[in-house]
DNA sequence: CGTCTTTGACCTGCGC
DNA sequence: GCGCAGGTCAAAGACG
């Protein structure tokens, strides 16, 4: 796992940059200071500082040895943790003299030799960074470059196929309307370089509940922007799984709608080990169909969001056909309303799994994250757990939650008990146990407002991992979580939901504005509000 | 009485 | 063009 870590470290260095800024909310100021754990764990700070020096220590492959070459570089020993570090080596080193004075010496010539050592491997490291850079930079010109060609060579072959066919003046019309494409994808590309928007063909539908009905598809997003919220109303709830309904925003242009479709039709699928019939995950939901699925004795049920008129924002729920103790929920659409917290840690899960999802190519037709695992670097969740789909109709990330996956890939420690009724495979449940834990034991309010995807996916794991490396009460205060989202509210969906679980937790229970997940910087994802969790 | 669930009908798109 | 399947609607019933 280190070296895994290591590269992901290197992969996302920018995240790292960006990270620094995460300070507990202001209503949590218990919290503040235990987000990362006492002061022997507090890297990502010292790593921002770090950075910001100038320094390149994140090209380390290990992520610990380079926390300390942190510390040595900035030839500073009062860090308790690196300090101690260092002392402890040269204790094991130095000779038993009984000579404090040259015992002293001695630690300080080793201590100067090594920070001079750290110092040189982190200009290394950063002489490489830079070329790295370069290289990329130019490789991304020349594929900039490569494309254009290609396209200029189309336009090119069509125009001698116009004069020789002698085709009449509307045929080329269409033809060089037929050309905008290609070019349009140029001038994407170039423009993702820059604002990192998503740019998702819109397709159309809904053959993933369909073909895939098996493990319905969850996404949670709120793929689409706030504006389209304030928009689309209630018109923007009919698109949920009805690609084929023409109601879908009748009142808006066709570009508008086509620029939030991708968003809007991206989705998480959770599937998830429980035994009630349907979920709570911090939002109220009114239950307005039910079907049978092919292919499923288990009917499929379809919800709304009802904590605020018009929200968009549906889910189906349904049981696996080989596994009926497998709840698979599905979520789309954007909250148009505040959220409570547990809701949103949830919400900033499967909106950032989806996001990642959003930012990548929906051309491919395999299985992003199982095939290309480079493809989303910076995607927390296994492969297996984490399931990127772009063959269906629905841009659509897959978090199954029901395998025995080790969480503990990320985990310092062993799971909890209370896991194993749920295999709790890091971010879907983690984030949202987080949420409740973070009520329940004060631990720092997970960063849910940091910028940048990955950094968003990056954090949420070391946030994680900070907290419980942080807290040896961790599993206590996790099985109160679980206690409280999976004893505590009926199994019917409602006002007496989650929500009231969370309300009891917290004195201060702040809902976050709907807007709260947006990642600027990041391809303006579905900052997906919706939460899950299992009764 | 108000709210929510149930359930059959309806609408739409896709595949043959 | 027709049938199928998914998704939604809305009336009726249940529940507190």
């Amino acid at each position: 796992m280190d070296g895994q870590r290591g590269e992901l470290t290197f992969l996302h260095s920018r995240d790292f940059l960006r990270r620094s800024p995460a300070p507990p909310p202001a209503d949590d100021g218990a919290a503040a200071g235990s987000s990362h754990g006492p002061s022997d764990s507090k890297p990502p700070i010292r790593e921002v500082d770090f950075f910001s020096s100038g320094n390149c220590s994140k090209l380390n492959s290990d992520e610990e040895e380079s926390k300390d070459c942190h510390g040595l570089s900035r030839s500073t020993l009062s860090d308790p943790r690196t300090g101690l570090n260092l002392l402890s080596l040269n204790s094991g080193m130095a000779t038993a003299t009984g000579d404090d004075c040259s015992n002293h010496d001695t630690e300080m010539r080793m201590l100067r030799g090594e920070l001079d050592r750290l110092h040189e491997e982190n200009c290394k490291l950063k002489s490489m960074l830079d070329q790295i850079a370069k290289s990329y930079n130019n490789l991304q010109a020349q594929l900039l470059m490569a494309m254009q060609k290609q396209a200029h060579l189309n336009h090119s072959e069509q125009q001698r196929d116009e004069m020789t066919s002698m085709s009449s003046p509307t045929k080329s019309a269409q033809q060089l309307m037929d050309l905008r494409p290609a070019c349009a994808a140029i001038d994407n590309v170039k423009e993702e370089e820059k604002t990192r928007e998503v740019s998702v063909s819109p397709t159309t539908t809904m053959e993933v509940m369909s073909k895939e009905s098996d493990h319905i598809h969850t996404p949670p997003l709120n793929g689409t922007n706030n504006n389209h919220n304030i928009e689309d109303g209630d018109r923007a709830s009919e698109s949920w799984g009805s690609p084929k309904s023409p109601r879908l925003e009748p009142s808006k242009g066709g570009e508008e709608q086509l620029a939030d479709m991708p968003f809007r039709k991206a989705r998480v699928s959770v599937r998830a080990r429980s035994e009630a019939p349907s979920i709570s995950d911090g939002c109220q939901w009114r239950k307005y169909g039910q079907k049978m699925a092919k292919g499923n004795p288990c009917p499929r049920a379809y919800y709304r969001c009802t904590m605020a008129v018009g929200c968009p924002v549906r889910k189906q729920v349904q049981r696996c056909a080989d596994d009926k103790a497998i709840l698979i929920t599905t979520y789309e659409g954007n909250h148009n309303h505040p959220l409570p917290p547990a809701a949103t840690a949830m919400a900033n899960t499967t909106s950032a799994a989806a996001a990642m999802l959003l930012s990548g190519s929906t051309t491919s037709k395999e299985t992003l994250a199982s095939t290309n695992p480079g493809y989303f670097p910076s995607l927390p969740y296994p492969s297996t757990i984490a399931t990127l789909s772009a063959s269906a109709p629905f841009p659509t990330i897959t978090l199954d939650l029901t395998q025995n996956h080790n969480p503990m890939q990320l985990f310092p420690r062993p799971p909890p008990q209370t896991s194993a009724t749920f295999p709790l495979p890091l971010h879907g449940y983690a984030a949202q146990m987080m949420g409740q834990v973070q009520h329940s034991m004060k631990l720092p309010a997970m960063p849910m407002l940091q910028p940048g995807l990955g950094q968003r996916h990056a954090s949420l794991v070391e946030s994680v991992s900070a907290a419980i490396a942080s807290d040896p009460n961790f599993t206590a205060a996790l099985a109160a979580a679980l206690s409280t989202v999976m004893g505590g509210a009926p199994p019917r969906n409602g006002p007496d939901g989650n929500i009231n679980a969370n309300n009891n937790n917290s004195g201060n229970n702040h809902f976050l504005p709907a807007g709260v997940g947006v990642l600027p910087g990041s391809p303006q994802l579905p900052q997906s509000c919706t939460t899950f969790s299992t009764n």
